[in-house]
DNA sequence: GCCAACGTTGGC
DNA sequence: GCCAACGTTGGC
């Protein structure tokens, strides 16, 4: 099993707009950026826990939990000229883009900032915590995934 | 809303 | 293939 951390920016879909879906389950679409698209191709898979990022917003940070139900298949969202992450390049023959399906697991009973992840050393070296870092699909190491699981007041041993 | 960091585009 | 210009991300 892998585990990930998803950046979304409230405003567009939040963990509560995920949670309200049919079966706490949407895809995961709109991924423009080719080192995310290929973690989502090629390392993602089902069973994968994902850490809950909300960015641009005041305060940003994790909030809560989600899993991987389904894995890579093309990014239709490309191809329609009217959908915000239209992608001329990107064919129904050759899609360039590929999306997941995620499941709402639960909200952290704790929010966790940014500023609470920097403060913890145990995380020293996630990705998300860096200067500039920008992707929106990154690679958690599990001890930080458990530790975050942990600040957030989940009990790692209850979900993974 | 600002702007630094980063990714992509396109002329050469 | 280089790199300047441009667009986007995302913390602040």
């Amino acid at each position: 099993m892998n585990f990930w951390l998803f950046k979304s920016e409230p405003d567009k879909y939040s963990i509560e707009d995920l949670k309200n879906e049919p079966e706490h389950t949407a895809c995961w679409d709109g991924i423009r950026n080719y080192q995310a698209r290929n973690f989502l191709r090629d390392e993602v898979k089902i069973g994968d826990m994902v850490l809950y990022y909300h960015s641009r917003c005041e305060p940003p940070g994790v909030v809560g939990l989600a899993k991987v139900v389904k894995e890579a298949y093309p990014d239709d969202t490309a191809w329609d000229p009217k959908a915000d992450y239209y992608d001329p390049k990107s064919k129904p023959e050759n899609p360039t883009w590929v999306m997941v399906d995620v499941q709402w697991v639960a909200n952290f009973p704790n929010f966790v900032s940014l500023a609470d992840l920097k403060a913890n050393p145990a995380l020293e070296g996630m990705r998300v915590i860096m200067r500039g870092q920008r992707l929106s699909i990154q690679p958690v190491d599990k001890a930080h995934f458990q530790a975050v699981l942990k600040m957030g007041g989940l009990d790692p041993k209850s979900y993974l």
